[in-house]
DNA sequence: ATGTCACCTGGTAGGTGA
């Protein structure tokens, strides 16, 4: 199985390109943040018309998470279940033998700030609620815009962003709490090209210039590890006119091939 | 260079969020 997760700031501006990625690329599961569309104008006619299956929840103007898959998805959850949030930013659903999970993690703004606070509250919730559904779902893939650059070696700059959002002390453990709960950062399973990054501002010729962060990451739990055979980060589309500011991420997994009979020797 | 982009309200611009 193809898995992907892009963060398309826009479905309504970006349609087109995602339509040509799932196309060309044909994953069997892309989750999508900042859709920035209200349910009702969610275009799912047109992704249906290509052979996708939907799920999506959105709000006006920010955020917004979609799920689109191959085979339908079953057990469809929108946002983290308990956790009071007027903001659209989880959906999750069980593809296959895979629990997705796509998540729009909030951006933070500044550390100290309300966002910030905020920030940290919903990353309590989403922790507490996968400890949860790792329990009944071994097979989870955690996949979206974290909104955090995990390691100094995921910041083109760490010197000049050190303590700034996205790299903050603070960010960093709950990234890392994730990790304690069993699951995996994908990317890093395998060599990597160093200065590889998911997302460059619109600003100042970052992606000419490289200058980016990694903030889109894929999790995934411990049993799913050995059918990994690869996973990276799809530059294309940022090269696209009037891209998204962010790369999808991309993961091949398959199922452990069974147990082959033991030959006899002798 | 606070240098871009997307979306809103209420406009022929300014504010917010990223």
């Amino acid at each position: 199985m193809k898995l992907a997760t892009w963060n398309v700031n826009s479905l309504a501006v970006r349609l087109p390109q995602v339509l040509d990625w799932l196309a060309a690329q044909q994953p069997d599961v892309l989750v999508l943040q900042e859709t920035k569309l209200t349910d009702d104008k969610f275009p799912d006619a047109e992704f249906e018309g290509a052979g996708w299956h939907c799920a999506w929840f959105g709000q006006k103007t920010y955020n917004g998470v979609a799920l689109l898959s191959r085979s339908a998805a079953a057990d469809v959850v929108r946002n983290i279940p308990g956790f009071a949030d007027d903001q659209a930013r989880v959906i999750a659903g069980t593809v296959g033998p895979l629990r997705v999970i796509g998540a729009y993690m909030p951006n933070g703004q500044a550390p100290g700030s309300d966002k910030f606070a905020y920030k940290m509250g919903w990353l309590d919730a989403l922790r507490a609620w996968l400890a949860i559904e790792l329990r009944t779902h071994s097979q989870l893939v955690l996949m979206g815009d974290f909104n955090i650059a995990p390691e100094d070696r995921d910041v083109h700059d760490p010197v000049a962003w050190a303590g700034q959002i996205h790299c903050t002390d603070e960010e960093r453990a709950h990234f890392r709490g994730l990790l304690d709960l069993g699951l995996v950062d994908a990317f890093r399973l395998f060599e990597q090209a160093p200065r590889t990054w998911s997302w460059w501002d619109y600003r100042n010729l970052a992606f000419r210039k490289n200058q980016g962060l990694r903030i889109d990451h894929i999790l995934i739990s411990q049993p799913l590890v050995s059918g990994v055979t690869a996973c990276s980060i799809d530059k294309q589309p940022r090269r696209n006119e009037r891209p998204s500011d962010h790369a999808p991420v991309v993961i091949h997994w398959s199922p452990g091939a069974p147990a082959q009979p033991e030959a006899s020797s002798t």
